[in-house]
Parts: structure tokens; C-alpha cells; sequence
DNA sequence: CGTTTGCATTTTGTATACATGAATTGTATT
DNA sequence: AATACAATTCATGTATACAAAATGCAAACG
């Protein structure tokens, strides 16, 4: 139960540093590595059982993509997310989600058509559930189609980087069961926009359901907050 | 205490691998490392007269950042620039120096008001200059202004990162005389929707200036492939 | 009692050594 | 002469070794 959730079994196949670097980063996503933390390498070697090397280079690209500071001649640690950092990536992310669903309406093929409203349904089924992993995946997946319809890869690299900033707060975001006949109604509204080419009505929507996000997870910042204060 | 004696200490001392990564994101940014070039570790440790552990991190982070590419077993290469790659980045920039356009003008401070307006200044005369150099700095420097308005730091750093990767045409576009008239003109355009917090305007011009830096620039990768065929 | 100094430990930064896989070259055979 | 195959070379992937710097603690000093 545990402490060994850092485990390395995943591609055999990948170079190490892969594996590190994707463990490591679902680590801090998931709050598995918390804040602050500090990241040691022969203590990180140890535990995921590799050397230094691979760890060292995994902590270069996280290092670049903003999940962990770098302290010189003292190391790693995760990096701290503040109010105002996670303001400045939903702000940008905001701009991106809309220019996907634009670009979305003007390139969505026929097969992205289908696969998106299966994606719509399936979501909708999915809280039903009210398994919170079921319905993040299926968040994610419905996202992922617009995302991929824009043609644009390195737009889907980058709101995908923006998206995983807010990874863990994701889930208690899903978890307000309130929420989710809203979230149904939003993901309709960007849906039918896109069905029918409507760039304007697909980047409004897009930019609310960023709002909507926002509040949700800004209300959630401010509590975490309340309760425990920052070292 | 020496206080300052610290820091100069910490200054001198930047770790080797970020002086290999900078080394050589400027040698690809300028073109000196030719895209499709291999870039061997062993050959860069001596030639940089380090070991190939900093070569090895620096490389790790050129890699996220896009500006190499990975071949499993056979080491990286300075990315090729596809018309593909360039459009696709464009295509975000022109959403982001929007939305940059946009929060300038909601945010811009007094002293970033007078700031932006020497800029402006300072890049007309640059234009007379007829030195590219100069005319390249001043166009910088005009949009660092802008950027820095918005106070998103997560915003400054992609947007800076974007425009990074079409920095070797930047000079080749600003070469052409004949377009230094609109590029002033373009400039007054933002300056001064920004300067009347219109930021509908300001987001308007911004994308137009976006797209002829995108007409321009197509037109001379165009040429290049014309005249030498990619590998 | 607080401050400082010095030592030990820890951890990063860098270099190097070793192994595996890929590519190339040379040779032999058809 | 061309092709196939083997051997060698070379570069990467990984591990480890070594040095410098920082932290923590304790003892000595004011």
C-alpha cells in the first residue's frame, strides 16, 4: 500500500531516462510527489532501481517543462503551484482551447465527426458512473478529438503541457457531482458548434468552459490554502 | 558581509550543462548547426572541452524544447523546419501575441506605456539605420515590452519559445526594405490600441501583423526548397 | 546564552568506464 | 561485378567514480 507507487514497469522498451521522466512527471501530476519536495537522485536511483544518469536527464525536461525548480548546487524539487501560476496557465489556456475549437471546425474530418459524438455520448454515460476515474478519462478523451481535429501538432503539444498543470486538481474538479449536468450541457454546447462549423460559437464556448473550470478549481486553491499554509 | 561577493561567485559558476544548452540552442537558432545535422556527443564534449554528461542534459532539454529530434540508437539531430512545423507554429503565435495584445491593454502600467512608446520610436529610427541587426534588436524590443505587460510569466515563456523558433528568418525578413514602411506602420497600429486600451484592435493588429510575418517568411522557405532539396 | 567555527555527511556536478546495438567496411563467394 | 555475410568500428545508453559545494550539528568561544 503504498510508498513503492513509483514503479518503472511500464515500456521495456523505452531508454530509461523515458520511463523516469514519465514516471516521475505522473508523480507530481497525481500529488503522489507533493510541492516542495525535494528530489534526490541516488535516492530516486535506489527507488526506481536504475542509476543517477537516467534520473539526471529525466529531471532536465521536467525541469524544462515546469514541474520541478531547479536549486543550484542543491538540486530538484517540485514545483510549487501558486494561485497566480495556475491564473497564467488557464489564461493561455483559455486562448488555446479556443483556437483548437475554431481550427477544429474548419478541419474536423468526418471520422473526427463520429468519433467525437461517441465521445460526447460516452461521457455523458460516464458520469453516470460517478467513478471519478471513468469520468476524467472520458473528459479526456472527448478533449483529446478536438484537440487532434486542429491538425496542429505542436498546438496539441502545448495544451496538453497547459492541461497537465492542472492535473491533480482535475479530479476533485470531476468529483462535485453538482457540476456534471453542467459540464454535460457545456461539452453539448462546443459539440453541436463544431458539428455545424460554427467557429464563433465553438471559441465562446470553449473560453466559458475554461471559466467554469477556473472557478472550480480556483475556490478548491484558496481552500488547500486555508487549511495548510506554505512552508 | 560581502553580499555582492556571493553573488558574483554564483554568476561565474552556471553549471556546464547550461552553458552547453544555450551554446547550442544559439548555434541552432542562428543556423550554424544546420537542420538534419547530427549532433554527436563525444565530438561536442571536445569540442566544447567538457564531458558528455552536460552535452547529454543540454541535449535532453533541446528535445523538449523542440529545437532537436530524437532517432532511438542513433542520437539526436537538429530538427528540420517543415513549412508543416512553421505554419503549425505560427498558428499559435498569432492566438498567443493576440491574446498578448489583449492583456497589454487591460494591464500596461504607465512606465510600460512610456517604454513602449520609445520603443516604437526607437524602431523607426532602427529602420533608417538600414542595419538589420539593429532593426532585429529594436523589433525585440518593442514586443518584449508587450509581452512583459501582460504579467503572465507562463505566457512570456511560450510565446518567447515560439518566436525562437522562426528566429532565423527574422533577419532575412527584416532585410527587405520594402517592407519596413508597414512593419512601422503595423507597429503604430498595436502601439496605439494598446495606448487607447482597445483591445479588440489591439488583438486585430497583432494577428495581422502575425499573418505578413507568415506571407513573408513562407515566401523564403519556399525559395530554400526550391533551391536546395532537404535530405 | 547566543554566535561562530570547524568537521562530517550529504548531494550535486562532472568525468569516465563499460556494454549493447547500429552502421560500415572489407572480403569471400557466386 | 554484385551480393551476402562477417568483423570492426563507432555512438549511444547506462553505471559508477571522484571532486566540490552545501547543509547540519556540535563544540568552542565571546
Amino acid at each position: 500500500m503504498g510508498k513503492d507507487g513509483l514503479q518503472v514497469t511500464m515500456d521495456e522498451f523505452l531508454p530509461l531516462r523515458d520511463v523516469v521522466f514519465n514516471t516521475l512527471r505522473k508523480a507530481i501530476l497525481t500529488g503522489e510527489l507533493k510541492p516542495g519536495e525535494r528530489l534526490m537522485e541516488i535516492h530516486l536511483a535506489n527507488r526506481l532501481g536504475v542509476s543517477r544518469t537516467p534520473i539526471r536527464e529525466a529531471i532536465r525536461k521536467l525541469e524544462l517543462e515546469g514541474l520541478v525548480t531547479m536549486i543550484p548546487r542543491r538540486g530538484a524539487e517540485v514545483a510549487q503551484i501558486t494561485e497566480r501560476s495556475l491564473k497564467d496557465v488557464l489564461e493561455v489556456r483559455r486562448a488555446l482551447d479556443a483556437l483548437c475549437a475554431e481550427l477544429a471546425c474548419e478541419r474536423i474530418t468526418e471520422t473526427e465527426k463520429a468519433e467525437l459524438a461517441n465521445a460526447c455520448a460516452e461521457f455523458e454515460k460516464a458520469t453516470k458512473t460517478k467513478d471519478t476515474t471513468v469520468i476524467a478519462k472520458a473528459d479526456v478523451a472527448l478533449h483529446d478529438i478536438i484537440v487532434a481535429a486542429t491538425g496542429n501538432r505542436r498546438l496539441v503539444q502545448l495544451v496538453n503541457n497547459l492541461a497537465e498543470q492542472m492535473y491533480r486538481y482535475r479530479f476533485e474538479y470531476i468529483k462535485d457531482e453538482s457540476q456534471h449536468e453542467r459540464l454535460i450541457e457545456e461539452h453539448r454546447i462546443i459539440y453541436e458548434s463544431i458539428m455545424a462549423n460554427d467557429s464563433a460559437a465553438a471559441a465562446k464556448a470553449a473560453r466559458i468552459h475554461i471559466d467554469n473550470q477556473e472557478k472550480s478549481i480556483m475556490k478548491q486553491i484558496r481552500l488547500e490554502n486555508g487549511q495548510r499554509q506554505p512552508v
